[in-house]
RNA sequence: GUGUCCAUAGCUCAGCUGGAUAGAGCAACGGCCUUCUAAGCCGUGGGUCGGGGGUUCGAAUCCCUUUGGGCACACCA
């Protein structure tokens, strides 16, 4: 379906047209002067010096042909020059009954849809994950989601960090803890047992503990660096020990992930592409891109009209390890071979901007994209606390993302029972449910660039502009049409009539503008415009919901019509929230 | 030092490619439930958009400058 606004700006583009004047002066906007009008165009101020004469001449010639127009009910010349306008009933009836019919509420599909492949979760084995993967985990999610609404074809992969120093650490912590397992046993030939000889609490010890006693002990640390070597080398007993780090680590993540709502179609990780460094180097170097400096292979990527200094992107450390970059711009070698991706996005925190910009001025220049890949890459900010610095625990430790999930999880319980008579079992179930979308529209209403106060708090409010505020209206909406069905009511053959009244008449416009929104999201990758558009939807619906009686309707065609609005109200409010990564419950 | 991001009401945040009187929420205060979930709705008070210049008919928005913060600047990820 054409956007709302697209056929609005359509009208008077033709008028200004008619007219006399360039078409392109008639693009509408919606008003910033709801008191005044609905719509504005603000082309007749723009085109006075061009056409030398009065804005007010040339709206006026404007209104003049738009007079016989379906689309408005009112247009108006205004000084000096604004055309203000508003549109009439029928229109906006007949446009929901549009959105009612189509798929995906008249949202269009690409002409081209795209192989995209968030990167998004990041985390490292057999580190429990903290605060900082919150953000990425929802907001990835959600953009993934978006992406795929919107039409694409998307893939999302976890990928993990487990090929690094931090396993060779695990390796040696866990030596030092049962020095006679097989694992270490270099004559050993057999079967390796299939039973990890850890759980994942001993593991999430065993980590720090290691990486805290590599700092002060160098003949450790040697040691650590010389099984993540022996790992990386093949050495059969490190690599099952590694498996089991994986699996139990990832079942571990898994969970988490779970809760949140959070799901990967991928779980590669660092390792996966190991065996692909060397081709990779050989194509850097055979190409003529990567030389030797300071011992490490490096590849330039400064440009002619950099500001700013851009060091050289590094492939291999001067002892010939792999780093960050090597992997990275091995996976997206992968990506390409087994995927042929046509846009790429990373989420990571923002202090890596700079690191991005080398890794992707790299990956096209050695040609391991094509001409027109999209590297796109999306830097979020830090989760802070009240005090405005990074979230800690209340000892100042860092906080895991299991315990604030589970904070937030007990507020809502509290939150809940406290304002309702509610049977146990229910009650931590909804209270589960709505946690989740206020830790995640929490997160995501603010703009992913950007840092936050984490307020358990405010986010579980059921006022403002909160998750539960937005489930509550769902589940107002739910409860009024399971009543119309309870008393018999049919489904069947509804159609939307024209508003009636400025409360309807503001719902349907807020409906009518979801399709841009989602177009708008998906191209800015700006996950928070959906937040801004359900807050405003959720708002003029209450309003409406304040001042129409719905069931106790007496005429039964607009009783019809009433329903059909709050259905398709429903559809897209969920379809907006499952977009964000989280659903509503029957009841709260 | 170089670069980059940020600064909007007491607090937390919006503000689309410049448009009319800068918006929400929270907090404060005042109204509205024998009627579809009052976890709601309506209203009141509160801002020189960090400061200063400039471009423009018109600037929170664009340019310059300045102050105060955050962050990054090759062998960590």
């Amino acid at each position: 379906m054409q956007k709302f606004l697209d056929i609005i700006s359509e009208e008077v583009k033709q008028a200004f047209e008619a007219a006399g004047y360039d078409k392109e002066l008639g693009k509408v906007t919606a008003s910033n002067r709801p008191d005044l009008c609905e719509f504005q165009c603000n082309g007749a101020m723009a085109g006075a010096k061009q056409y030398k004469c009065a804005p007010i001449a040339i709206a006026n010639a404007v209104v003049e042909k738009l007079a016989e127009s379906k689309v408005f009910s009112a247009v108006n010349a205004v000084m000096p020059g604004f055309l203000n306008m508003n549109v009439s009933e029928e229109f906006v009836a007949e446009y929901m009954r549009g959105m009612a019919e189509a798929d995906k509420f008249g949202l269009e599909k690409p002409k081209q849809p795209k192989k995209i492949i968030v990167d998004y979760g990041g985390p490292n084995v057999a580190k429990p994950l903290h605060v900082g993967h919150l953000r990425s985990a929802v907001i990835g999610e959600s953009i993934k989601r978006i992406c795929r609404y919107v039409g694409h074809d998307v893939l999302g992969d976890v990928h993990l960090g487990d090929w690094g120093l931090q396993m060779g650490l695990v390796i040696t912590g866990l030596q030092e803890r049962q020095p006679d397992l097989v694992y270490y046993d270099e004559n050993y030939e057999g079967e390796y047992p299939k039973e990890p000889p850890f759980t994942i609490a001993e593991l999430e010890e065993i980590y720090p503990a290691a990486s805290a006693k590599s700092k002060e002990d160098p003949i450790y640390k040697a040691k650590a660096m010389d099984a993540t070597f022996k790992l990386q080398n093949g050495v059969r007993g490190y690599r099952a020990l590694w498996r089991h780090i994986i699996n139990v680590s990832i079942a571990d993540m898994k969970q988490i992930y779970n809760t949140l709502n959070v799901e990967f179609d991928l779980w590669k990780g660092e390792s996966d592409v190991h065996d692909l460094i060397p081709e990779m180097v050989k194509l850097m170097k055979d190409g003529g891109y990567a030389y030797i400096s300071d011992g490490a292979l490096v590849v330039d990527v400064k440009e002619e009209n950099d500001t700013k200094e851009m060091p050289p992107c590094m492939i291999l450390k001067s002892d010939g390890a792999a780093l960050y970059n090597t992997t990275d711009l091995a996976t997206i070698m992968e990506r390409m071979n087994l995927y042929q991706p046509d846009e790429l996005i990373y989420l990571t925190d923002k202090r890596q901007e700079l690191y991005f910009e080398q890794v992707f001025r790299c990956a096209k220049k050695t040609k391991l994209v094509k001409e027109d890949t999209k590297l796109y890459w999306l830097g979020f900010g830090t989760v802070n606390g009240s005090n405005g610095k990074p979230y800690k625990t209340r000892d100042g430790g860092v906080m895991r993302l299991e315990n604030l999930i589970k904070e937030t999880k007990e507020e809502m319980y509290r939150k809940i029972v406290d304002n309702r008579e509610m049977d146990e079992t229910d009650a931590r179930e909804i209270a589960n449910t709505v946690a989740v979308s206020a830790l995640k529209y929490g997160d995501l209403s603010n703009q992913a660039s950007k840092d936050y106060i984490f307020d358990v708090d405010r986010f579980t409010s059921f006022e403002g502009d909160t998750g539960p505020y937005i489930l509550y209206t769902i589940v107002r909406i739910k409860s009024i049409l399971n009543k119309y069905k309870d008393q018999g009511g049919s489904m069947e053959g509804l159609s939307i009539e024209a508003p009636g009244n400025a409360s309807t008449k503001e719902l349907m416009m807020q409906l009518a503008g979801f399709n841009a929104m989602m177009q708008s999201a998906y191209e800015e990758i700006a996950p928070h415009k959906v937040c801004a558009f359900i807050y405003d939807l959720a708002n003029a619906f209450n309003h409406f919901y304040h001042e129409t009686k719905i069931l106790g309707e007496k005429d039964e065609a607009k009783k019809a019509s009433l329903i059909a609005l709050l259905t398709l109200t429903k559809g897209v409010l969920e379809a907006a929230i499952d977009v964000l990564g989280f659903s509503a419950p029957d009841k709260m």
